[in-house]
RNA sequence: GCCGCGGUGGCGGAACUGGUAGACGCACUAGCUUCAGGAGCUAGCGUUCGCAAGGACAUGGGAGUUCGAAUCUCCCCCGCGGCACCA
């Protein structure tokens, strides 16, 4: 039965002969863009990983084809940047002739798995002729402003020697070689991509595209309300700004810190008294810092003025203040903030809570109680509502039990220790002696210290630093009552107290003379790279004119064959050692000039590649104005949703330029896009370091290409992805074996129509499957056609009309085998484009005939199913009640005697006793 | 820590707006047929009590709403993915 490779060859190749894939572009009548993210072929080869989404991609394309659109369905290669030339540097062969040794297995590859690829619009984004286009939107960026050089502390990957964007540092790693990432002081070029912040937030409300992947844009994009507030400094005309959203703690920030970065503490050199020990702090703080612990330094000798109570604060740099983020310094809120928190209880700085909680439990840990029995506790309505060890209770006490609870304490307290009890405002501590002797002491947080002495008092111990907050035990049962991160009611905070906080929120700015601003966490995308494998940037420095652009008609600047084309980790690129490459004469003096030698990021390579597959040998111009007003946006975008923050973003921001630039006329670059899941192997990703690698070439020449897409897609959801394993293959190839069968069953004569044994499971298939496919089910598309070919494997003849339509239900999931026997079907003699299965028209259901008439009534008493009965459609629910009642099994549960029934037509009929 | 997704037989997974939990497939068991094969056909297959009819228990755990919950609400546990000191 192994025919099925003869099969696959024969029809790719007459497929590919006749350009059955291969729309119109130009005279299209119902463009559909079917577009998938187009692979990068870093690798060994296709992974069946890979093809998991190519196929469940082509599905959706098939069937819209089927539909009667004219799908164009592009494939190409992401075969330039970083991630091609670390397998390069890997197998030490130069990423040029690697990239050629790639292309042609991939291509072999992708031409097995069975897709309705378009290919005569391929495309390389390492092909000049590619890349050209890519060097002229870098040029068009820096014609617009938007291109820009900027010094600053920006991502280096030490492994791959070269800057990375922050979209590809993830959680602190380099996202192709999980090395650790660093900061270093660079001049590089960047994207304005910031400027697009709100537009690019904005129009995710109008794109149908997977949810977690505009949630994660969301969030990357990071929209903030807040205010801006400047404190001044001490005897000084300087001034911090800071950037919050919670002005309505401003009357409880009780100390500054600025990043290690920031410009104020270079200015403020001579006035700093302890600048040496800063200076070494900053120089510390450039390495990442391995654990969160909170590190800091104060700034001796001045001192910050709060703008709403002028109060003195002091003044620290800290690294857990970003430099990039708002204004690169803050206001500490330690009452009000959990970072602050820390921070002020490490140092022991003062902490003001002024914002109240709507409800004010009272909690405790009590110590030294062996004698309070937990009944005592529960008659004064105390619970326990933490989890208690040996030596401590966790409660929480009704304020009406508060003078009971007290008197408790004070009288079974063991000499010798203490116990507090606390609210958000307050902490009494209730000492007792060794003597028995008690003392009470009421302390608000923040402010009061009287504690110190009495501690040493007990402690016989020398007088603590710090204050009240540092006696009291570090749990979240506690913590969670001093730092009131949410919304409430003012407190110590002048005229402003008893306002709710939201509303103070902008009337303390007023009082301040604050300004709104929107802040977004969203930086520019940096776009250079010291590396070999990419286009290099367009652009020529000169000393008298400065950046130019390379002239249009000068583009492509090719990259040169180097011999040694190895990352140098010198902050530069290879290209910067080849004196032919980057001596050149300034385009606009004609003076001697230099080239930038680094090249540009691989992902604006994949920015744009789908408005060039609509038109790859265009010389003249990126595209076709009046295709891509045709085909785009596209219609459908299929790829995997790590990209959500990557590449999902870039296309977007790129989209959104080309409509600035007047290229096109819409904004978005997809109306729908769909995550796939992802396939895994035993548990884990896919990946070559763990050698779980499967790769598709002997499935298909073992099971072929039909058998490994269906089984691909069975098994599981495609948004969820599924683990590989070998064993569930076997069915699939069993199903396809059955069908192949069944043309010695067919019906004698192509005239009759659907025989009435076949036509409701024929029709139910059509709507279940229609369905399931628009909505990326295949998995349970897949089951259906194995319920309808189980039916019809039941009938002693099966009706041509049937056949016909599960061959073509069958279509888009195995279109080798249905095609093979479609052809065989008609009885075509020799093979033409429109007799393809393929381009058949998608079979359409008629909801009557879908109808059974008859159904099993479920009969429960009380919920719990007591008889299933064989009733018609449409049963009245007085005539259901009679079958029912007359069922033995549901007599015997009636006997208490029936309060209510309910009827569910077509369903059910429930007793209730 | 925050955000998102998920937890259903031995396994992958079905289950529409709450209405027979386990479709479809894998594995397994028995029989037939062949017997060199991961072959084919028929039947069975959540656990448990029962000769059977039938019953009890079952969708991570606990509560709740309902005539009825895998599905809705609340709390908790576990797994995966993303973000991570964003002020």
């Amino acid at each position: 039965m192994a025919g099925f490779s003869r099969i696959e060859k024969k029809w790719n190749a007459l497929w590919r002969k006749t350009g059955v894939f291969e729309p119109e572009l130009g005279r299209a009548k119902k463009p559909f863009y079917n577009l998938m993210m187009f692979p990068y072929p870093s690798a060994e080869g296709l992974h069946v990983g890979n093809m998991y989404a190519f196929v469940g991609s082509d599905i959706y394309g098939r069937f819209q084809r089927m539909r009667g659109n004219d799908v164009f369905e592009p494939i190409g290669l992401d075969g330039f940047g970083i991630h091609s030339e670390n397998y390069a540097l890997k197998v030490k062969r130069h990423p040029a002739k690697q990239a050629k040794i790639s292309e042609k297995n991939f291509y072999r590859q992708l031409g097995m798995i069975g897709n309705g690829f378009a290919w005569k619009e391929k495309l390389e984004t390492y092909d000049p002729e590619y890349y050209k286009w890519t060097q002229w939107i870098f040029v068009q960026m820096f014609k617009k402003g938007l291109a820009y050089r900027k010094k600053q502390a920006v991502n280096w990957c030490p492994d791959c020697k070269t800057v990375l964007a922050d979209e590809q540092v993830v959680s602190g790693e380099c996202e192709r070689c999980e090395s650790k990432v660093i900061k270093k002081e660079l001049e590089q070029w960047f994207f304005r991509i910031t400027n697009y912040a709100e537009r690019l937030l904005k129009d995710l409300e109008k794109i149908d595209w997977s949810e977690k992947v505009k949630i994660a844009q969301r969030n990357w994009i990071g929209r903030s309300e807040g205010v801006e507030i400047e404190f001044k400094i001490q005897n000084s005309n300087l001034k911090i700004k800071v950037f919050t959203t919670r002005p309505d703690t401003l009357f409880g920030a009780t100390y500054m810190v600025l990043s290690p970065e920031h410009e104020l503490i270079g200015k403020l050199e001579s006035r700093i008294k302890n600048y040496q020990e800063v200076k070494k702090y900053i120089q510390k703080a450039r390495t990442p810092a391995e654990d969160k612990e909170k590190t800091g330094v104060e700034l001796k000798g001045i001192k910050a003025v709060n703008p709403a109570n002028k109060e003195e604060i002091p003044i620290w740099v800290a690294d857990y203040v970003l430099g990039g983020v708002g204004t690169g310094a803050i206001m500490a809120v330690p009452a009000h903030d959990e970072r602050d928190f820390e921070f002020a209880k490490k140092f022991k700085l003062p902490i003001k809570p002024v914002i109240r909680r709507a409800d004010i439990p009272i909690r405790s840990v009590l110590m030294g109680f062996d004698n309070i029995h937990s009944e005592e506790l529960v008659s004064l309505g105390i619970k326990e509502v933490w989890p208690a060890d040996k030596n401590h209770k966790y409660i929480e006490i009704p304020e009406n039990s508060l003078p009971a609870f007290e008197k408790l304490i004070r009288e079974k307290m063991t000499p010798g220790f203490w116990n507090e009890y606390i609210t958000h405002q307050r902490v009494i501590f209730i000492f007792k002696d060794k003597n028995g002797l008690v003392e009470r002491l009421e302390l608000t947080p923040g402010t009061d210290n009287k504690i110190n002495r009495l501690s040493a008092i007990y402690n016989n111990e020398p007088e603590p630093k710090g204050s009240v907050w540092n006696w009291l035990p570090d749990v979240p049962f506690y913590k969670e009552l001093f730092i009131h991160t949410e919304r409430g009611i003012l407190i110590n905070s002048a005229k402003f107290s008893g306002m709710d906080s939201e509303e103070a929120k902008w009337e303390i700015t007023k009082f301040v003379g604050g300004e709104r601003k929107v802040q977004y966490r969203l930086r520019d995308w940096l776009i250079s790279r010291q590396r070999y494998w990419g286009p290099p940037i367009p652009m020529i420095f000169c000393e008298k004119c400065n950046w130019q652009p390379v002239p249009e008609q000068d583009l492509p600047v090719k990259l040169p064959y180097l011999k040694d084309w190895r990352p140098k980790g010198t902050g530069v690129s290879p290209l910067a050692s080849e004196s032919k490459f980057y001596k050149v004469k300034c385009p606009k003096c004609n003076g001697e000039a230099r080239r930038e030698t680094d090249v540009s990021d691989t992902f604006l390579d994949s920015a744009w590649y789908f408005f060039r597959y609509l038109d790859v040998k265009n010389k003249k111009e990126i595209f076709s104005k009046a295709l891509a007003r045709k085909w785009l946006p596209v219609d459908m975008y299929i790829g995997g949703a790590e990209h959500a923050v990557l590449h999902l973003l870039y296309v977007r921001f790129i989209t959104k330029v080309f409509a600035d630039l007047g290229l096109v006329g819409f904004r978005e670059p997809s109306k729908k896009f769909r995550a796939h899941g992802l396939l895994i192997k035993d548990g884990a990703k896919m990946s070559k370091s763990r050698g779980n690698v499967v790769s598709p070439d002997t499935y298909i020449k073992k099971f072929g290409a039909d058998a490994l897409r269906m089984y691909l897609m069975f098994l599981g959801p495609f948004d969820q992805g599924g683990d590989f394993r070998d064993s569930g293959i076997l069915g699939i190839t069993r199903f396809l074996a059955r069908v192949q069968k069944f043309e010695k069953k067919l019906a004698s004569t192509s005239k009759e129509g659907l025989a009435e044994n076949s036509e409701r499971i024929v029709h139910q298939s059509i709507k279940k499957i229609t369905e399931d496919i628009e909505s990326l089910r295949y998995n349970t598309a897949v089951s259906q056609l194995m319920i309808l070919s189980n039916k019809l494997e039941e009938l002693p003849k099966v009706p041509w009309a049937a056949w016909e339509v599960f061959l073509k239900l069958l279509a888009p999931f195995a279109p080798y085998i249905s095609e093979e026997l479609y052809q065989k079907f008609g009885k075509n003699k020799s093979f033409r484009k429109q007799n393809s299965v393929h381009l058949q028209s998608w079979p359409k259901y008629n909801a009557k005939k879908i109808k059974e008439d008859v159904f099993l009534l479920v009969v429960q008493v009380n919920g719990k199913v007591r008889a299933t009965i064989q009733a018609p459609v449409g049963i009245s629910e007085k005539d259901a009640e009679r079958i029912a009642l007359a069922n033995e099994n549901v007599k015997k549960y009636l006997l208490p005697g029936l309060r209510k029934t309910i009827f569910v037509p077509d369903k059910l009929i429930n007793f209730v006793v």
